[in-house]
DNA sequence: ACCTGAACACCGTTCAAGT
DNA sequence: ACCTGAACACCGTTCAAGT
């Protein structure tokens, strides 16, 4: 009989090799950046881990920039938008949404990366822009600002969290800023006077302190900058 | 007469093979980044347009990510800080200072995402940071605020640059730019009430007028933010 | 009609071996 | 002592050929 492929008596729902669509495609590819890290998600990589050719993956995927970009829609379902819904200041709420956006991509190496490079969609991304247009029109912050605001908000944060995230994990990173700290610290007050005045103050507080002022500060940047000439 | 470069009789100046040295690479690799893009600009590359084998360079340079952080460093001279002396608002001549910060990188594709992956550092970076310390200092803005002010005003222009700068070049960015104000202009009220009422506002504006305002609005937030709650 | 093996054209980085 | 050929371990993407 040599049954090979044994006795499949039910349907063939053998987790083993599950069907290749788009989405059984991303949520493999959700699973390795878990197990392994975004820079593994290779589309050849993948292909592996579901046990086909990388020129399979490409019928329903439109290359690495695509998968990428799925992963980061996917994994934005983990934003925490219920502090959103709170009763403290619409401002410490709002810091609180963009706190955990903050966290998510720091979470996942390569993510924060990838937000910055493709941007993100999907029902997870336009919840999140919808939760932070609700807090800002709470806050009585005039249309045309919060609509231009929410934009400059969710590019402070992902940044942040990209160079964080580039710190943590890489070691030269680490290097990098401690060589730009001892350059800021060293420079010629002749030169650059403003530099040599503030000093150490450049690179003062933890970043949880800086990320608490610049989501603060962009606030009320948009609150208070109308969109004519100012 | 024909005078190209005429008889190189004196000593072995010919440009052909260089002598190899971290300078020399990085002259060579702001060249070839010239003419082909920063993508282009990798070890193995640059090694052939050096006339060597790439392991010959790791002699010099660390790796892929030194190079590009050189490459950066060396570039930032291009950014025009004499805006800065003249006698207007001091706020749109930090507008101007950060409007040519943003169009270096914004005319060399792929040096944005450097700048974002890699802090910049050297004395040109240090130059634009002094000069925009001195224009915060003349607008009366306090030190403290001055001191992390000026890292989420480079952020934004440098996020700002990379996301222009992938929309243009690759057509795929700008199907996705447009697939994104899709999404928004057709989310439903029910789900997503402040963005259907916001509309096309989400998206108004041309790329020029948004960036004036995100600088004003972050200078504006820098200059009226403490630093210790508020 | 649909899928994919195999190839093309690249990468970064290391290290044993040469000069 | 200094440099590098050659190798290792990967990439993304395409397309002719198979089923």
């Amino acid at each position: 009989m040599t049954p090979r492929t044994p006795a499949p008596r039910s349907r063939r729902d053998r987790p083993a090799k599950p069907a290749l669509t788009h989405d059984a495609i991303v949520a493999a590819a959700v699973r390795l950046m878990a197990a392994e890290g975004l820079q593994r998600v290779t589309m050849r990589r993948l292909a592996q881990e579901l046990d086909t050719g990388p020129a399979s993956l490409y019928v329903y995927v439109a290359g690495t920039a695509e998968l990428h970009a799925a992963i980061l829609a996917d994994l934005l379902g983990e934003v925490d938008l219920a502090s959103a819904a709170g009763d403290g200041d619409w401002r410490d709420r709002l810091a609180q949404v963009l706190l955990s956006y903050t966290r998510v991509l720091f979470d996942h190496p390569g993510l924060a990366h990838s937000a910055l490079v493709a941007r993100p969609s999907g029902p997870h991304y336009l919840a999140l822009v919808e939760t932070i247009l609700a807090l800002l029109h709470e806050g009585g912050v005039p249309d045309g600002q919060a609509a231009w605001g929410v934009d400059v908000l969710l590019q402070v944060a992902t940044a942040t969290a990209a160079e964080q995230s580039a710190r943590s994990g890489d070691p030269d990173a680490e290097k990098d800023h401690d060589a730009l700290v001892e350059a800021l610290g060293q420079a010629s007050s002749r030169t650059y006077p403003r530099i040599a005045a503030l000093g150490a103050d450049l690179s003062s507080g933890s970043p949880q302190q800086r990320l608490a002022w610049i989501f603060r500060a962009v606030v009320n940047g948009t609150a208070g900058t109308p969109r004519s000439a100012g």
